[in-house]
DNA sequence: CCCCCCATGTAAGTAGTTACATGATTAC
DNA sequence: GTAATCATGTAACTACTTACATGGGGGG
């Protein structure tokens, strides 16, 4: 239960409403927490009515008003007391592995072409980080030096970045299993 | 929703019980798909009544009477029309992405400790499948040549070793990187 | 006029976790 | 006797997903 956690770093990072922290969702944050505006909705009431964050209504020209959230001391301290404990083992939830095993019952060359458009998605994504990493971290226009929050966001962003690495190699030793596996019958 | 074929896949290996298939969840499929005994109980007579599975009584010597499930044609079929869907991108729950760029709210250093202790944790898993990739498939003792299933069981098992390698690096990044950050300070 | 973006929600259902419960057998 | 393993479950709760709903503004 991080997704009360993950809104309090995005809120402490730059306040914001509802609608925002959902686009937040989709790009940033949402490449390790994923959450839909539904979900993100009713925690921001549970979160209000906690006493962890505070809203404030903001007019706005040429769109509709907004609530802006920002995060309150109670919020804070939650905050801190979660980075204090443990860190707890992911529970992994690989799709696409349990498939691989499954093929063995099925016809395994029918997932190449599966296996190819998924590995096109990871290939597009880091591209994508690399592009934010020049963007914000690396390139001309980047601040020099980083302060903490700039390094911590840029060490989680290079974690994404070796994950996919990896991810098109293993994909790529996925495909030629499958080759081979299927020019054997 | 592919717990119920998370089981298919492994009934198919091999028929069990709710029980046997537990201890499965705890390692092997367990590497890539998580679930408690109370769920699979409860998607295994779910499943027995949409006839995907049938039960059989296995009575035994020295231990409770036990159920044992197979997999039924309708559950053949099922998981055939699953393999052959579009595979979905995973949705990313990456606790630890959050506690890092949390901690530019708090001490970056007292992360460290956790994320050490994260690491060891990570470091046991790989020896175990670096041990467990010895033992079925590259070592003196393992068949060769594998069959399909064994190959696909194996290039699913590179993937997990790829990812504990990748893991292991990137968190000797982090480490580093917060031990930069509390020396600047 | 229709579609997209901004903005916020409700309702219903599915999936998953945590706590509790029972009962047999084996090992110390 | 008491702890551990085998074996199967119920109950209550929390988290998450999917579908539906509303309404203003801007652009083609």
């Amino acid at each position: 239960m991080a997704l009360e956690h993950a809104i309090l770093v995005s809120l402490l990072e730059q306040p914001g409403s509802g609608y925002e922290l959902a686009r937040r969702f989709d790009r940033s944050i949402g490449y390790f927490w994923t959450a839909t505006h539904q979900q993100i909705y009713r925690v921001l009431k549970r979160m209000e009515s906690d006493a962890w964050i505070e809203a404030r209504e903001v007019a706005q020209q040429d769109r509709p008003d907004k609530k802006e959230y920002s995060v309150a001391a109670l919020g804070r301290a939650a905050l801190s007391g979660w980075l204090h404990e443990p860190i707890e083992p992911e529970s992994v939830r690989h799709e696409l592995a349990v498939k691989i095993r499954g093929a063995a019952f099925d016809d395994p060359a029918a997932l190449i072409r599966e296996v190819r458009r998924y590995r096109q998605a990871h290939a597009e994504r880091l591209a994508h980080y690399l592009a934010g990493e020049r963007r914000d971290f690396t390139g001309p226009e980047a601040p020099a030096p980083l302060d903490d929050r700039q390094e911590l966001q840029h060490v989680v962003l290079r974690g994404g970045i070796a994950y996919e690495q990896m991810t098109l190699a293993w994909l790529d030793d996925v495909i030629d299993t499958l080759e081979r596996l299927g020019a054997r019958r």
